[in-house]
DNA sequence: TCTAGAAGTTACAGACCGGTAACACCCTAG
DNA sequence: CTAGGGTGTTACCGGTCTGTAACTTCTAGA
């Protein structure tokens, strides 16, 4: 019969997917496993016959956020295939459209905040995948042909870091309104030198 | 008698110093009140004849903090009378010393995180007293010569609020290693033009 | 159609949370 | 000395949390 419809998932990625939703939105702290499972039409068993524990399904709620990123830089260079300045340019500006339209900042970068345990399973997840971005992001600063690369990227980086957080807590009418003419600013002057 | 030692600390005032530093180095939601009065050598009934609730308590939190900033200022004053640019440059070794020595990052953006709920009391408390902080690091940077203070105030604002979250998920030798040396770049070029 | 495994249901354990009530104590101001 | 306010103590309430046990129902594949 196989079901035409793409409707039956399975309640793993439910929860996975609903469990991404409410972690963002809410915190982790701020959810509970219970309303996690209402909101993904399962219940609390299922949950945890498909995840060790709550600290598990966090982490791969972060390997599942770093996954969707990975697509986003692939998008990259698929609409903009060998040219790595527009890449960068296009990180820009999915990094402002980001600000715009989610309001709350990064989910690992929040993690790491909420879970101020130092020895708290999902750290070195996190530390690992900011690493990997940060890499990336130096990869693309040098190809794009901009001397200092290091220093360019980590400058965006934390600008952008930055942005998520100041629009949190002053809001979107502060310091990060201007986050894209400061990060093209940036890349000009970078480039110039 | 009097009690020669200032061994004598009010309850009230114990508690918001241990909370302070608890909030800080726990979060919010990371902390109960129990746990709190048991560090500070009180009892939970002693909170709450001072305290309305946990949230007041918190926000009382908060408003610690913006005092214990304000006497920053003065010191920079009192260190460089008059002389803005000095007083800028002191700004920015203060913010790397802060990354350096603490490692948790700041109160409010922290706060501002983990309290998601958008009607919480605390918010307003929090955007307030940023913005006050944003507007005299405008004012420093507009006294100490600066063409375009507005935007060299936000930039320097949102590196360094990116700096503490990086510190956070990254660790010490991500991109905010590189604060100071983003810091003084700008300043220097924006003066420049 | 029959069966095995996945999923749903209900109930519960044990801990912790914020917040309150009632009462005993101490210390200081008069 | 005494009265009264600030403080400490204990117990408790109702709620929520993560995690588990035992049992039933569904569903897909042979």
């Amino acid at each position: 019969m196989e079901d035409g419809t793409a409707e039956r998932i399975r309640p793993r990625d439910r929860i996975l997917e609903t469990a991404r939703d409410m972690f963002h939105k809410h915190g982790i702290k701020g959810v509970g496993v219970d309303a996690i499972t209402e909101a993904a039409g399962t219940n609390k068993m299922t949950l945890y016959r498909h995840f060790e524990s709550k600290d598990d399904l966090v982490i791969e709620c972060l390997r599942a956020t770093a996954c969707s990123a990975n697509a986003m830089w692939q998008k990259f260079e698929a609409e903009h295939p060998g040219d790595k300045l527009a890449q960068l340019h296009a990180w820009v500006r999915m990094a402002a459209d980001c600000l715009l339209t989610d309001g709350r900042g990064c989910d690992m970068a929040n993690a790491a905040i909420e879970l101020s345990e130092t020895d708290h399973p999902a750290r070195r997840v996190i530390k690992e995948l900011k690493q990997a971005q940060r890499d990336r992001l130096v990869s693309l600063c040098r190809d794009a042909g901009v001397g200092q690369a290091e220093l360019l990227a980590d400058t965006l980086s934390l600008l952008l870091e930055g942005a998520r957080v100041s629009m949190q807590s002053v809001g979107a009418e502060g310091p990060s309104a201007q986050f894209v003419r400061m990060a093209e600013g940036l890349i000009t002057s970078f480039r110039a030198r």
